[in-house]
DNA sequence: AGGAATTTGTGCGTATGTATC
DNA sequence: AGATACATACGCACAAATTCC
């Protein structure tokens, strides 16, 4: 039997892509796998290639998937730079180091005024992190994530990878943010092993991270130290 | 007949897609413009309609397109966050401005050896410029063309926009870059309109953009004054 | 208000080109 | 060189959104 395609439910093309995806967030699909090749994949999905190749776009264009003419279609969902950590944007001057986080400070409460608005719920969850490249402390982190996307946060459950934190076990998918860098002194709690002493100047990343649904879940502020690491962007 | 697609030319769809960004670029197409039916269109092209809807997804990709189901597809060509002005990344901290600059110096030289390496040719053209947002200064910026593109550059023929030059008169298409966010002392060549004395801490961006065949054609330097200005980057 | 016409979105099937193995 | 697999291109049918009368 076909995929439903009934109603007010998605097009067919999106209920592959997400169902593809729930399966690379659940483990069922791990980094690196190769997909069936496309008519195989086709046929057993009981849709034409061409839905399927518009699925696949999709998750390619999510930086979830890799298409190799000639060879085959193929999951990606490590840590590279288009990948999972493709959110996290700061890299070392010197390059190379993987991204890791070790959790200062976790606390719920109501968003102070001098955040941006966002969100549906008065309070929200505040991360405090001391984030490294490799083993290099390169900047200190305060996120606020909206309450009304998880009711409690344990420190313990956080991975180094907030995104798949939030796809993972809360059910929240990232699809979108913008970032806004400029200067801004190291803040007060940020932790003597972090090079910058409270007041010295640092980069400051700010972010607004987007829901599928186009709201705002999330916020963050990203103080890094200009002499260990960069922020990068690239487009297209 | 239909457009040739022979030998190593580009697809069909791209060819398409490509000749309607010059004639959004030449003015034949301007912002707003609404595009024929896609029969229509596709018929006095004498391709498939799907190959063309194809070639719009590639503008509506670029920003250049809004596509409504039962309307139309619109052509968008304003300075708007995704439009032409895309490539500049910007902005007021208060918001708004549109982006301007002033040619303050355009040279041609070898270069120098602190760059990072790029393109083919030994010479490369400097250009110097005092950026603008709305009336205010907001970053002084220094860039390096290939001399592989333009064997002369006049400084009276650029235009605000510089991948609108690239792209109109040195038929350079800039298809993506790469942008790297830091701190640096002002340059010392900044002129006493730019708010920072030289030596003072600004925030520094330095782009590598790539030309379509994967090669860097340019590379730039950009301070700016983090008390009126801020980097911006959006994804998805 | 409502229905018909227009226009884009989705989905299918097929044939051929091209890169990879 | 041959087989495999993705990329491109064509054409058709119907659905959904918009516009117009």
């Amino acid at each position: 039997m076909p995929p439903s395609q009934q109603g007010g439910a998605l097009p067919l093309y999106l209920q592959i892509s997400e169902m593809l995806i729930r399966d690379i967030a659940a483990g069922r699909l791990v980094d690196g796998a190769r997909l069936p090749p496309e008519r195989d994949m086709a046929k057993s999905l009981d849709i034409s290639v061409g839905t399927l190749r518009k699925a696949l776009s999709e998750l390619e264009s999510h930086g979830l998937l890799d298409r190799r003419q000639g060879s085959g279609n193929y999951i990606r969902s490590k840590a590279t730079p288009e990948g999972i950590y493709a959110f996290f944007r700061l890299e070392l001057v010197a390059g190379g180091g993987l991204p890791t986080a070790r959790v200062l400070d976790v606390a719920r409460m109501q968003k102070p005024a001098d955040l941006p608005c966002f969100g549906a719920s008065i309070d929200a969850h505040r991360i405090r992190r001391l984030r490294f490249l490799g083993a290099q402390p390169a900047a200190v982190e305060e996120i606020w994530l909206d309450a009304g996307h998880a009711e409690t946060i344990v420190a313990a459950d956080l991975s180094d990878s907030l995104y798949l934190y939030y796809r993972e076990v809360l059910g929240l998918w990232i699809t979108g943010y913008e970032d806004q860098v400029g200067l801004s002194p190291c803040p007060g709690w940020a932790p003597p092993e972090f090079g910058q002493p409270p007041g010295a100047p640092c980069g400051l990343v700010e972010r607004q991270s987007r829901a599928r649904d186009g709201s705002i879940a999330e916020v963050s502020r990203n103080w890094f130290d200009s002499n260990v690491a960069r922020y990068v962007a690239r487009m297209r």
